[in-house]
DNA sequence: TCCAAAGCGCACCCAAAAGGTGCTAATTGC
DNA sequence: GCAATTAGCACCTTTTGGGTGCGCTTTGGA
């Protein structure tokens, strides 16, 4: 579909929560006052981030979650790869089907070279987007009341 | 996920083929025996390329679809609109969650504007990325043993 | 010492999207 | 008339994405 997934949205915006708070532990919960996110989800998703090294998490009663890099050094790549992988644009670039030496339609298949072109100067865009760029570039606005999804 | 849908697939390769005819009309028989494709899917494809305006159809045993414009003027970007229409990046673009004025975080939402210049040259990307140089790029094989899916 | 708040892990469910098929026209050349 | 083709539904199946249930572990503080 040619679109990011709501996972990877909800990371994007954890984490430019994460890096407003400078080092400090953000909970799940104070993340889902200031947005209104199913809490549950950003849980999850947070934990993908941590196992990717994004992020530290500490347990316990005043626990949470830090970045575990500085802003400009986590790129919009290095989160879509956590919580997407990073696939291909269309399947004669997959692994499954390039077992065989080439792709399904192969070696008949006239569309490859191009198509990875594009997907490769995509993935250079995401990887020259860091969160620093999306922390600075927003409207900023000073936190407000949340909705409510879940128990949230 | 990030990357194009077989449906788009089908329909480039099938507008490489009738790039390939060079005005000759080519029905979708002929396309499958060249690539491994389901018949049917590629006619429901091809069919919406045709209510896209980017082939022409005739009707009749002799019948088949040949291209509306020359490769060079049709792009990636108007075949993935065709197929796939032209989605939002992230949901907080869609004119559903925009209808309010803004999208659903919001006004507190700081990521959409660095995503929307994501997308923005993307789809540059696929606008600029024509059936020509599609066309012209791959190792140009002759068309050889196709393989079989449904009746084909 | 206990309890509440937080993260951890697994499994599962629901809905939407994508891919594909059945069937029946309508058209057209032979 | 017949065979080959596109046209237009409607439907099914699989995959993926989003979300939840439930219980466990960790930790700080009353």
């Amino acid at each position: 579909m040619l679109q990011l997934t709501k996972r990877t949205e909800y990371g994007l915006l954890a984490l430019v929560h994460l890096a407003d708070r400078e080092g400090a532990v953000a909970s799940v919960r104070e993340i889902c006052e200031r947005y209104p996110l199913p809490k549950r989800t950003v849980a999850e998703v947070l934990k993908d981030l941590q196992h990717a090294g994004l992020v530290d998490s500490t347990r316990g009663s005043s626990g949470g979650y830090t970045l575990a890099r500085a802003p400009e050094q986590v790129t919009l790549g290095d989160v879509v790869r956590a919580l997407e992988g990073a696939p291909p644009l269309t399947t004669c670039e997959s692994p499954i089907v390039l077992k065989g030496g080439g792709c399904e339609v192969q070696p008949m298949c006239p569309i490859k070279s191009p198509i990875q072109r594009v997907r490769e100067r995509l993935w250079q865009m995401l990887e020259h987007t860091t969160l620093r760029s999306l922390v600075s570039s927003g409207p900023h606005v000073s936190l407000g009341a949340p909705g409510a999804v879940e128990s949230n």
